[in-house]
DNA sequence: CGCGAGCTTGACGTTGTTCAACTAGAGTGG
DNA sequence: CCACTCTAGTTGAACAACGTCAAGCTCGCG
């Protein structure tokens, strides 16, 4: 916490109020993760971790921002969804297979909190609450992605910014309007589809006076609208 | 099992190699899940349970073959993957939301037992090993998930027919040439294409020779070039 | 017998990607 | 301090991919 110099967004600190669980833990239990761990700060564009690497620890996303992102075999990107504090990240592959299923990067300056995976398995061992409360983070991950699944698939280009736009507006930064700390670039990627049709979209969606945007401040003026033009999408 | 009268592909049977989480049980536990269970047969097409109902069991899945699928706003359908025994299915809210995300609807004749929640939590409660299997069984579901986000979201349909089709081949029926449990309007459903895409693509795979189809019997002819569709898609 | 579902094919139009060209700003090295 | 380069942003035109529509076919079932 303390490593995260000048955010940006003072939202992302806002939302420590999403309790940890390892408010769970006993002392310990929290002594053995103190033991077992080892923080780092990241600058924006920084690697946190990248898909295909050994997956040795949970990371505890203390503050500021980051994207969880795939490549695939055509070297495409696409970002599945976007990270706050308080968030905890296994990689996919932390209890399976060892290895990182998708990149982590920095969007912001963060802080990353890494914990030793034996370290965290044992505080999973002892302690039940601990556990059951981290197979109901993983099961909203779950769920997320299977929506955002659904999403890329069946919605046209319009829904998915559509869709975008009301994530970032209801999820991420939590206001309206905003002011993206992704390049539309990376929006575009997070909708899954070209930048040139992202760009196209917007202007259309600000001409309409669904949305007013102007550089990368972006005012939701029709939530209704647009929310049908996600359903519909 | 044995409510399984005539199952059409006996290799369904073959899998249940893959050895249950709940062999890790104590006999007690065994006892107090058994006590708490009730078992359904269920005949193609019959649903098992529907997205947006209640979660209240956890699902093993004992023999033939199911359809994991979600709807969105649109009304299409979008198969996430299908169930072969032995598998537990959570409808990804169990342990959270206690509503079922997507539905699950039976392929072939099935079985299926039905373990009460609560049961299900003191187990989880009491044996370590089987917490972590079960959790190490859920990161492979998130896993699969996340790889058919990519899949769909950056390949061409080719791509996407390709890859259906060595999944099927490989996971599914884990043999070559096999014959379809499921209709091409499903299989369009899992590659997440319109059905008459999905036909146009099967036969130019058949006219160029990467495989032979004959109504629902499908050979593949040419792995690696299938295999390099699926990739470069 | 008739109906509906799955299947199949071709024509057509839309959507969205790709390509190309250009601007602006940030950072780099001479 | 200027030229150079790189990335983000922006737009339009051309093209390809894909979905939709329409028509007809077969098969199993009531």
């Amino acid at each position: 916490m303390a490593l995260n110099e000048k955010p940006k967004h003072p939202h992302t600190l806002e939302n420590s109020k999403d309790s940890s669980v390892f408010d769970l833990l006993t002392p310990e239990e929290l002594k053995l993760i103190d033991e077992n761990k080892h923080d780092v700060a990241y600058k924006p564009g920084e690697t946190i971790f990248k898909q295909g690497t050994a997956c040795t620890h949970l990371l505890a996303f203390s503050s500021g921002m980051a994207k969880i992102h795939m490549t695939g075999s055509n070297e495409r990107n696409l970002i599945i969804r976007l990270i706050k504090p308080v968030e905890y990240i296994t990689g996919a592959g932390l209890l399976g297979d060892n290895i990182h299923h998708y990149s982590v990067t920095a969007i912001e300056n963060s802080s990353v909190r890494f914990i030793e995976r034996m370290a965290f398995i044992k505080v999973l061992e002892s302690n039940m609450r601990f556990t059951k409360a981290f197979m109901r983070l993983s099961q909203k991950n779950l769920i997320s992605t299977l929506n955002k699944l659904l999403n890329l698939n069946q919605k046209n280009n319009q829904g998915k910014i559509a869709e975008a736009l009301l994530y970032l507006s209801n999820d991420i930064y939590e206001s309206n309007p905003f002011t993206l700390n992704i390049s539309k670039i990376e929006l575009s990627e997070m909708a899954g589809m070209s930048k040139e049709s992202t760009f196209k979209i917007l202007k259309s969606f600000d001409g309409e006076g669904v949305i007013s945007m102007s550089g990368s401040s972006i005012e939701i003026l029709n939530r209704d609208l647009l929310s049908q033009i996600s359903e519909k999408g």
